[in-house]
RNA sequence: GGCCUCGUGGCGGAAUGGUUACGCAGAGGACUGCAAAUCCUUCAAUCCCGGUUCGAUUCCGGGCGAGGCCUCCA
C-alpha cells in the first residue's frame, strides 16, 4: 500500500511521491518562543513528529530530512521581552529550553534540522532583494511590501479569490499599502526594538519570509510536505507560498500541505480570556489540569486516538482513558522477548493519511489475541480465541514494535530504590501472616498504608501478593 | 457577509452502496476474606427531509446544528 496523504492544496487524499526518495524533504512551521508552549501547540508537534517516524519507516531513518524552525524574532517577543526588561535573546534562550524539554517529554524526535530565525537574516535579506528584483515587493514608509497582486495565483492554498478577499477585508488597512493584502517583508525597527542592517535600512523582517527563507535553505525551493497548524493556511502559508513562488519562479514551493485540526479544552475554545489555557509545562509538571500531573506519553497517546485533521477535545477523562490504556499496553509489550515489525493492518492504517485512530484498534487487537492465552479463565462460557503460546509471544512483540513506532515506548519511571522495595516485602508479609489469622483489620491497615505510599497490592490466585506502583 | 471542515451508540472513534469495528463507561459473571488487577459474556448509534438505486449510514440536493479561517494565533 502506498502512503497516501490529505494535501490542502487539492483538498483530497493524494498517493504521496517524493521528489527524491534518497532523500524525502519536510517542513513545519515550529513555535515562536515568547512563553511556554500550550497544548494546541503540543499537537501540531505530535502530528509531525508522528508523520516524521512514519516516513522514517517508509523511507529509512536516513533518508528523511525534517526541519522544525524556532521563531525567535517576532513582535509578541519583543513586548514579552520589553515587560521583562530582557534583551529578546535571554527570553527566546529561556523559552526554547523549556520548549525542548516539554517536545521531549511527549515523544518527539529531535528533527533533522532546527533553525533560529536570528540566525538567518541574511538568507530573509537575499530573498526579498529576489523578490525586488522579480518585481514583487514595494517599498513604502519605511515598509518592504510583498506586492499580491503582482501574482495572479496568489490564494490558491486557501481557496479564497483575491477579488473578494480585496472586497472583504475588515481590517484597519495601514495608508502605506498599495493594496489591502499586501504584506510585509521587512520594517523598520526604532532604536529601542531589535533591530537588524538591510538595505531598507535598520529592521527586522516579516513573520512570513523567515519560513520561506529557512524552508529554501535547507530543503530547497521546492521540497515534498509543508506543515503546520489548520490556521497557519491562511495568511502565513498562502504568503509563505506566495513569496517561495515568487522569489524562485516556481508553481510550487511544496507539493504536499498539511494542516492539523485544532483543539478545544474541556468543549471549549482555549484562550486566555476563559481562563482555560493550558501550557504542556503544565500539564507534565504541576497538578493545574485534573488536580494531578500527567506523562508526556499519556498526553501523546490522547492525541493520536483523534485523527490529526479533526478537531479534538482535550479533556480530563480522556487523559485517564489513554492512561488506562498504556498502563495495559505497557505491561504487556513488557513480555515481549524480541522484535518483530507492526504488522499489516496497522501499516496500513498509518499511511492512510496518518490514521492513528484504526491504528491503535489494531494495538487493541494485538492485546486481545495476547493475553488470553495466559490464563483461560474456567468459567468463562465460550472463550472468544485460544490463541497458542507463539501466537501470543509474536503479538507481544508486535505490539512492543507498534508502540515504538507511534513514540509510546518508553516505561514508566520507577521511584522505588532497593530499600523501599524491601520495605514493601516486609510489609506484604506482615499483611500475609494477618490474613493467614484472619484478622482482617489488621491485613487492610497495611494494605491501606502501602496503597498511601502509592503501592497497589494485588492477590493472586496462586495465593502470593504481587505490588505495583501507582502513577 | 465570503471561504472551508464536520455531524456514527452514554462518551471517544473507525469503516462501508447490502451482514455496522474498536476502546471507555454501564450491566451480568469468574476470581477475592473484602478489594484491586485480570478475564468471560452483554446492552447500545449512523442529525432531519428529499433524490439516485433492487438496496444508503455511505453518493447527490436542501435544511438544521457544530467548529475553523477571513485580525496575532498550532
Amino acid at each position: 500500500m502506498p502512503l497516501r496523504l490529505y494535501n490542502t492544496l487539492t483538498r483530497r487524499k493524494e498517493d504521496f511521491a517524493p521528489l527524491d526518495a534518497g532523500n524525502v524533504r519536510l517542513y513545519a512551521c515550529g513555535p515562536t518562543v515568547y512563553d511556554h508552549l500550550h497544548i494546541g501547540n503540543g499537537r501540531m508537534l505530535i502530528v509531525f513528529d508522528m508523520l516524521f517516524r512514519l516516513l522514517r519507516h517508509e523511507y529509512g531513518a536516513e533518508h528523511v530530512t525534517y526541519v522544525r524552525n524556532i521563531t525567535d524574532v517576532d513582535d509578541k517577543i519583543n513586548a514579552r521581552a520589553a515587560e521583562r526588561g530582557v534583551d529578546i535573546r535571554v527570553l527566546t534562550d529561556e523559552m526554547t529550553a523549556i520548549f525542548h524539554e516539554d517536545v521531549r517529554a511527549l515523544g518527539c524526535l529531535q528533527p533533522t534540522v532546527e533553525p533560529r530565525a536570528t540566525d538567518h537574516i541574511a538568507q530573509m535579506i537575499a530573498m526579498i532583494e529576489k523578490l525586488i528584483a522579480n518585481g514583487h515587493a514595494y517599498f513604502a514608509d519605511g515598509h518592504m511590501l510583498f506586492d499580491v497582486p503582482s501574482m495572479p495565483a496568489y490564494g490558491k492554498l486557501s481557496k479564497r479569490p483575491l477579488d473578494e478577499m480585496i472586497a472583504g477585508a475588515r481590517v484597519e488597512v495601514a495608508p502605506y499599502k498599495r493594496n489591502p493584502m499586501d504584506f510585509v517583508l521587512w520594517k523598520p525597527s526604532s532604536l529601542d526594538e531589535p533591530g537588524w542592517e538591510s538595505p531598507w535600512g535598520r529592521g527586522r523582517p516579516g513573520w512570513h519570509i523567515e519560513c520561506s527563507a529557512m524552508s529554501s535553505q535547507y530543503l530547497g525551493e521546492v521540497f515534498d510536505i509543508h506543515g503546520g497548524g489548520i490556521d497557519l493556511v491562511f495568511p502565513h502559508h498562502e504568503n509563505e507560498l506566495a513569496q517561495s513562488c515568487s522569489a524562485f519562479g516556481h508553481d510550487v514551493m511544496a507539493n504536499v500541505w498539511m494542516h492539523n485540526g485544532h483543539l478545544q479544552v474541556e468543549g471549549e475554545k482555549m484562550s486566555k480570556s476563559l481562563g482555560n489555557f493550558v501550557t504542556i509545562h503544565e500539564l507534565l509538571h504541576t497538578d493545574k489540569f485534573g488536580g494531578r500531573s500527567w506523562p508526556g506519553e499519556v498526553l501523546r497517546l490522547a492525541m493520536l486516538k483523534t485523527h490529526y485533521r479533526q478537531p479534538i477535545d482535550f479533556t480530563v477523562k480522556a487523559l485517564e482513558e489513554a492512561e488506562q490504556t498504556l498502563r495495559r499496553w505497557w505491561r504487556y509489550a513488557y513480555l515481549s522477548k524480541q522484535s518483530d515489525d507492526p504488522p499489516p493492518a496497522f501499516i496500513e492504517a498509518m499511511e492512510d493519511d496518518l490514521n492513528t485512530p484504526r491504528a491503535l484498534s489494531e494495538i487493541h487487537s494485538l492485546y486481545s489475541i495476547g493475553h488470553i492465552s495466559g490464563i483461560p479463565p474456567e468459567n468463562a462460557e465460550e472463550p472468544r480465541v485460544q490463541a497458542s503460546t507463539e501466537q501470543s509471544n509474536r503479538s507481544q512483540d508486535q505490539l512492543k514494535s507498534c508502540l515504538r513506532l507511534l513514540g509510546l515506548s518508553r516505561e514508566w519511571a520507577s521511584n522505588i530504590n532497593d530499600a523501599k522495595r524491601a520495605d514493601i516485602e516486609t510489609f506484604i508479609s506482615l499483611r500475609n501472616e494477618a490474613r493467614a489469622a484472619k484478622n482482617w483489620a489488621e491485613s487492610d491497615r497495611i494494605r491501606d498504608r502501602l496503597y498511601s505510599m502509592g503501592i497497589v497490592l494485588k492477590d493472586n490466585k496462586d495465593g502470593k501478593t504481587t505490588w505495583e506502583e501507582m502513577q
